[in-house]
DNA sequence: CATTGACCTCG
DNA sequence: GAGGTCAAT
């Protein structure tokens, strides 16, 4: 393909506590993201298409990224000819590197945060340590909206799926990289047509399609211009203090709550995954299955008044994690969220045998003798032990057991 | 208010 | 069943 130009990798200072690129573009919060050759995260945003890669061995102070523009950007030439290039004017000023900082949040200081989570809460303390790095990013809020509206009752592959159906269809193509099209995110007009609802219906968007369809027509046509923006918190990201906020949480972020409750497809749920990752409300606590049995399991809920699930429920344990958490409990709830993840339950026995080896290690030292075999033994029990896991889920699955598997730990 | 089905596909 | 929502009871 000829169409586009590759720039070559720059470094984009960012330590691995800060940001773990794997944890955060995997853990649901984005549906965009590819992996390509292996380590490399690509994804298009704002007209350009972005790779970017963190070696935690290599170099973990540095995200590494690199821009793909399309070929008829003025910026084709400059990102072609490598750094030798004189910046002329803002036109041609590449501004990747700010763009990457917006969307990857990197004000706040997450080590300082997760102290503060962990100091407040034990149960946070215990399990964020295999999960450094988690961040909530800013995306962009049309986006955060379209693929929540598509996540419910849903799973992240098939989420994945249908927003890249969306964008090959509606989204102009902007290039290639390593023979794989990015096009950009569809805008809310071009998913405002009469035809909508049936071709995503063809595409595989079942129920969903209508909720879309509408939400498109009334946030293009009946809102008032940049109306779904101006629902984004706008304070400064303040650290210097823990604030104490009201259970609710800031009358900015119950506001935009309210008002993306009356869009189609968007209940309680969606609503606070949109104002959470796609308008900074860091307050915002989206409640789904997962952290439900979370907060069963961890906190004390699913007795008595909050037995179930309900709209009431929902609302307490939100405003309980502010009240643990404070302003930015929507964060750490994302921590959390990703530590509970079978995505990720690989990490956990991983990051066992690695304590285990360096314990047997400080032993040795000490002059203990140990033998090797018995590494090695440890080492398959918890293979076996993650194996047998999956597989009983996954015949759980197959003969649609009634009785709820009940979580390990 | 809380509870209950239906809603589209598919990994 | 899958990171829900809507409408009816």
């Amino acid at each position: 393909m000829n169409s586009i130009r590759t720039g070559e990798w720059q470094k984009l200072a960012v330590s691995l506590a800060e940001l773990s690129l794997d944890t955060t573009l995997r853990c649901g919060q984005s549906f965009r993201w590819k992996k390509l050759n292996e380590d490399e995260w690509t994804c298009s945003l704002r007209g350009r298409v972005i790779s970017l890669k963190q070696d935690p061995k290599q170099d973990p102070n540095h995200v590494l990224y690199k821009v793909t523009w399309p070929s008829n950007s003025p910026l084709t030439k400059l990102s072609s000819s490598g750094k030798g290039v004189k910046v002329e004017d803002d036109s041609t000023k590449d501004d990747t590197e700010a763009l990457l900082r917006h969307y990857f949040n990197l004000e706040p200081n997450l080590t300082e945060l997760y102290e503060r989570w962990s100091m407040a809460d034990p149960n946070f303390k215990k399990r964020a340590p295999k999960f450094t790095g988690v961040r909530i990013l800013k995306q962009d809020a049309w986006e955060a909206l379209v693929g929540f509206i598509c996540s419910s009752n849903n799973n992240i592959a098939r989420i994945s799926q249908m927003v890249n159906n969306l964008c090959l269809s509606y989204g102009p193509l902007i290039g290639h990289v390593h023979d794989q099209p990015f096009h950009d995110f569809p805008t809310p007009e071009s998913l405002a047509g009469p035809e909508v609802e049936s071709q995503l219906r063809k595409l595989g968007f079942g129920y969903r399609a209508k909720y879309l369809a509408r939400t498109a027509v009334i946030v293009s046509k009946e809102k008032p211009e940049n109306w779904l923006e101006s629902l984004s918190n706008t304070e400064p990201f303040d650290e210097t203090e823990w604030k104490t906020l009201k259970p609710g949480g800031r009358p900015g972020y119950r506001k935009s709550h309210e008002e993306l409750l009356a869009l189609q497809g968007v209940g309680p749920k969606v609503a606070d995954c949109v104002c959470l990752m796609g308008l900074g409300w860091g307050e915002s606590v989206p409640v789904d299955t997962h952290v439900w049995q979370i907060a069963q399991r961890d906190y004390k809920f699913g007795k008595g008044k909050h037995k179930s699930l309900t709209k009431a429920t929902y609302d307490a344990i939100g405003n309980h994690f502010r009240l643990l958490w404070g302003e930015e409990a929507g964060w750490a709830h994302s921590v959390l969220f990703a530590a509970d993840l079978r995505t990720f339950a690989i990490r956990l026995t991983e990051k066992t045998e690695v304590q285990e080896e360096l314990q047997i290690k400080a032993e040795s030292e000490d002059g203990v003798i140990v033998q090797a075999t018995t590494v090695v033994k440890k080492r398959e029990a918890i293979r076996e032990e993650t194996i047998k896991e999956e597989t009983t889920d996954d015949l759980n699955v197959v003969f649609s057991t009634t009785a709820k598997r009940t979580r390990r730990r």
